[in-house]
DNA sequence: AACTGTGAAGTTTTTCACAGCC
DNA sequence: GGCTGTGAAAAACTTCACAGTT
């Protein structure tokens, strides 16, 4: 019944999943072996139907009577979610904001490797930033279609993240995250997820 | 028929009002003094219906065959997230990431102050962060209480995070924006909003 | 006894489509 | 002609509840 290969799995699942994950990998680490959709739910604010619903569009990963085998849910979600390999990541933009992207450690800890940075400010190029060289943005077509790069992550000013997109996408991104504070156009086979900290606050404080 | 006072507005919908707040921002500095629904969603990949009802929540903001006033709009939606004001915002955690966030010029120009950090490690005590002074933890729910913090953000490892966030509650923050990548129990009455870059990349994984 | 996987029911969210106004 | 605001219809999503398995 569960089909993997057309894409008919709403949106809204696929988001979930990467939740679950971290929520598993954690349960791992605390050294557990098994646990049910009733145990997630209670951790993630997350009824334990929607858990086995979600879980059900890509097959049975539970036993009945026992739940899931955590190692074994693990390693189905990461590969549905194709994060059972290593991805390589260009980043556009080494000011404030992209230098601190760069730092995080968490990235390259869960699969994600910066391989290549670039800039437009002459005085930033050449230098290196956690043991990446900075190139300049005239190169960025080159390296990214070279590297077969699919997935590219945006820091500079909003003024400039549209321009940087299109360039992006020019050379083969399919995938951006975006921390420029503006919406991206981009065609349809190129996807775009957003992190603006502030309109987190914003969507908090309206309950305040 | 509106209502603003009775909270039985959709969730998604309060989310969705700092976005269209970002673009009509945008559209302001562009020097532009009316919009319409239609320019909006072309610019947010949203329908237009879906702005209107949107909006229509809260007031009729617009003219019929005119649009919407720009500064108008902004007005009134920064009335309704109550960000018309200044924030003050508790930081807790100085590490790598707790310092890129203590850095990022954002929060500042859209309204939220961090004016207060807090770390564990004595060494990071007494330091100061770009102007703010780094306190121990120790005092961490004097400040608040004293200063009626609302909002923290926590940018603590993950497994410090949940008892970061319990001191946080119980020395009265309502709103936490969490760096640490897992999922926080809190009470009905605290709103939590996640920043997990990774769970953003693995989303986008899948339809590569 | 405990738990999954899943149709069916229920709820929420989005889109449609149009009256009313500028 | 162009646009909003909004009931009604449609679509999407979540929860219920239970048969089936361990």
């Amino acid at each position: 019944m569960p089909n993997v290969l057309s894409s008919n799995i709403p949106d809204i699942v696929i988001g979930r999943l990467p939740i679950y994950l971290r929520a598993l990998t954690r349960l791992a680490q605390e050294g557990r072996d098994v646990t049910s959709s009733h145990e997630l739910g209670q951790r993630l604010g997350i009824s334990s139907a929607q858990i086995r619903k979600d879980l059900s569009h890509f097959g049975g990963f539970g036993k009945q009577g026992t739940g899931y085998q955590i190692a074994y849910l693990i390693e189905q979600l990461k590969q549905v979610l194709k994060v059972d390999q290593e991805w390589e990541v260009a980043l556009v933009g080494v000011g404030d904001l992209g230098r601190a992207v760069a730092h995080y450690r968490g990235f390259a800890e869960r699969g994600f490797r910066i391989v290549a940075a670039f800039d437009t400010d002459s005085s930033k190029v050449g230098k290196s930033i956690d043991g990446v060289a900075v190139q300049s943005t005239d190169t960025l077509d080159t390296f990214i279609r070279e590297h077969k790069i699919k997935i590219a992550m945006i820091a500079v000013p909003a003024e400039s993240a549209q321009a940087v997109a299109d360039l992006l996408i020019e050379a083969g991104v399919r995938a951006i995250l975006n921390y420029a504070p503006i919406n991206l156009n981009v065609p349809d086979n190129v996807h775009v997820q957003y992190i603006d900290p502030v309109t987190h606050l914003q969507r908090m404080t309206y309950y305040l």
